[in-house]
DNA sequence: GTCTATATACGGATAGAC
DNA sequence: GTCTATCCGTATATAGAC
């Protein structure tokens, strides 16, 4: 690949938000990646959907995957950062995390609801080598939260010793009634209002839930 | 589109298995639609697959849309399928129906991994109408299975009184961990092997912690 | 039914004017 | 920075020989 390529324009001071050209592409660039997947989009929806011109896409931005990679990156670190104060706050008890883990991704994925899908799509694909260059996600099971978990279980307190199991069903109760949305608005007849108004819901019962689960004998 | 292609061949009566050259296509079809998506696979990866001349793909199954139409109808239809037996077996208990709808997608799941996250994203693309064509879905909320649920909470041994908050908690349980797992898979550092016990594990504990979720206090 | 060769369309990317 | 026009690789699909 050539690198004959002019130089990114320098970041304005002080830019309205959304206005500039670059701020523009990459809005769309979010929404379409996440709506349809890397390949299922064109680069014509995203200039489409930003109302720009075809060729300024890859004046900004060079390629197809070089906007992508950006929009991924910037869509699992926000995600991942959202978290990784929750996980290790060492001021907050375990249940108040589980607490704040339910309500803080059900209030992100009522915002941005295809969030789950995409990643998850998009994980699938070696070629794009998205794990390669998280950050390491195993310090996940170093976090303070883990940490807390494990303490309950010498105590205890809580049954399942893995905490692997735990964090798949926190993450499964959590994250995929969004995953599996269309099926389910489907399935129960739905509108959209009245699925937030589940999700909302959730971010109530999921504690109380995981809770029961977790004094639960074997 | 035009019409004018000739019609497909009839069906053998004593077929060896995958021998002949539909039967070829159809399960390197299967393989390479489930691992990629449909957008991101090119029909020479199917040929490749099945190893046969790439013509014949479409002598056969007249174009690439048609040949993934009916790849996702047969996963579908046989997902549900699957299923139906279970949630209308007037024979069986809740209890028994959790631990047989536990064991069962998780069997489906550890041989087939990439069956769970195939349906969801292809589901989130209008263009396909795949939502439009399968039978109807909100027969499910009518079936045994979810009446025997409703009886439950009537008769006080169930807190949760909406079936779909049950369906999203045992479906979150049991189908999640396959979504996720290249992210799990990296976070607990886990091989196929691993990762696959742990699923074997679940099979028992999600049927009891269904149960302790089902008598929380609100 | 199966092959080779090719038509046709589409999508990513760039050249070059303004 | 933004536009029009276009190049060019790739992917689907078909024509036509065998």
């Amino acid at each position: 690949m050539r690198n004959t390529h002019a130089a990114m324009p320098v970041k304005k001071t002080a830019p309205s938000i959304d206005t500039t050209t670059e701020e523009k592409i990459k809005a769309a660039a979010h929404a379409v990646f996440r709506r349809k997947g890397f390949a299922a989009t064109r680069t014509r929806d995203i200039a489409d959907e930003a109302k720009i011109n075809l060729a300024l896409l890859n004046y900004y931005f060079r390629s197809k995957q070089k906007l992508f990679e950006l929009i991924m990156f910037e869509t699992v670190t926000g995600f991942i950062n959202n978290m990784q104060t929750v996980f290790n706050d060492a001021s907050t008890s375990l249940e108040r995390k589980i607490q704040l883990v339910a309500e803080r991704y059900i209030d992100l994925f009522i915002a941005d609801p295809e969030i789950p899908l995409f990643i998850m799509s998009e994980l699938r694909n070696p070629d794009l080598e998205i794990l390669q260059k998280l950050p390491a996600l195993h310090v996940i099971l170093k976090s303070t939260f883990i940490l807390q978990y494990k303490n309950a279980v010498v105590s205890g307190k809580i049954t399942e010793p893995n905490p692997l199991h735990f964090l798949m069903n926190l993450m499964g109760l959590t994250i995929f009634p969004f995953i599996g949305s269309p099926m389910l608005k489907k399935l129960g007849k739905l509108t959209n209002r009245e699925f937030d108004a589940l999700m909302q819901e959730r971010k109530k019962l999921i504690p109380v839930w995981i809770k029961a689960m977790s004094r639960a004998k074997y």
